[in-house]
DNA sequence: TTTGAAATTATACACTTGATTAATTACTGC
DNA sequence: GCAGTAATTAATCAAGTGTATAATTTCAAA
């Protein structure tokens, strides 16, 4: 009997591929199924081989979500740009209700990775860390926005405004990730960008561009 | 040795408490800690006694989350009582910001079911059943709320407000529950009604009564 | 009081899980 | 080419899982 042949893999790719296995994993089994065995045989190797490069197999799940969660920020602020604040605004919205953001299997590595963050203090941390780092992002695009048509909003007030868009923007993207609704029929990015504009008081042609 | 002593139940009061007790291990241990022994043991009762009440574990979790969502429902739907549309809107969002609506412990069960949906048909069923109730309720209110103050929208244009609203509101429950910000200091009550009066273009003053 | 049926317990089983370790293989530097 | 090191495999373990079933106990009816 002759073992199976391998090759090696420098550490960082290896450690890429047993993440991505295991979000795989998570996004078409559930964070059950995501077992050392499952990760193991989609990444192509062996389950004895995650321990060399993970202590735990909560570390590995640990760094799975971070990077998604890191991946998920970078994929929506990507749709910035660099222009005005307001159009980087938009952007930001846009591509938050659209895909590859809002996407059936992104909600679902982010479900079950949240139903975690309560009973697990490890993935807690990892959590606020990347839902801090779009909150801010936010604040600080609303607080320029507002300033940039001269109104002369408080602290306090854009923390609000971020606060209620922030919410209105989590609620957007479950929902057309979700899938359930209707939502293919709507322009769904133009429900947004208009929501947005209302909210902070901003007229909504400005927004359409 | 001798058998510990137990007393019969009827079979309501029997599923009630198992299925509390699930509600409360996936509160407190997340859905990997809700095992058959765990429930038993917070039921007082013996792990080999569920399977005469629920065929499978996994009837126990559809039938625990479809209590939860119902009950959730209930809660928040209690806070409309029975005067015009807007104050029965304002009720339904008034509640759904506070406790117990809005609550670590709503939250943390939530989420952990909702990590099932996509790898697991039987709680989305569950699952689309209950956000569809809750969907179609704001969406009669605020259907009637627009109507009672003259505005006469089209059945597109306020399902699309229901949208919004419903998006809205569950971004904002899962933030305040979430209990990261400093929501303690803000009245999320206000803030929430002022956003949805805004939204639907209404005055805010009618909201805070 | 006795009896019988149903609820509950206790025990055990087969399986999966994450983890450990020794044997083997691939690759690097000489 | 060759040797040594480190990555990888293979095999195994103990613990925990859901499930099944037989032995008990409770309780209501007679």
């Amino acid at each position: 009997m002759t073992r199976r042949t391998f090759h090696r893999e420098p550490e960082a790719v290896r450690q890429n591929d047993l993440i991505a296995a295991t979000l795989d994993s998570v996004a078409e089994l559930g964070l059950a199924g995501a077992t050392v065995r499952e990760v193991a045989n989609r990444a192509g190797v062996t389950p004895g081989l995650i321990r060399r490069y993970f202590d735990n197999k909560e570390r590995l799940v640990a760094a799975a979500y971070r990077t998604f969660i890191a991946d998920l920020i970078e994929m929506a602020a990507a749709g910035c740009g660099d222009g005005p604040a307001h159009t980087q605004l938009a952007g930001l919205i846009r591509a938050s209700v659209t895909a590859p953001v809002a996407d059936g299997r992104t909600l679902s590595i982010w479900a079950a990775f949240i139903g975690t963050v309560n009973s697990d203090p490890v993935m807690a941390e990892a959590h606020r860390e990347g839902y801090q780092a779009f909150r801010d992002l936010i604040e600080q695009l609303v607080g320029e926005c507002l300033r940039e048509r001269g109104t002369d909003a408080s602290q306090q007030t854009i923390r609000q405004h971020a606060i209620v868009l922030n919410a209105l923007l989590d609620g957007l993207w479950i929902e057309i990730s979700m899938g359930g609704d209707d939502f293919s029929r709507m322009d769904v990015v133009r429900i947004a960008l208009d929501s947005t504009a209302t909210l902070l008081g901003i007229d909504p042609a400005e927004f359409r561009e």
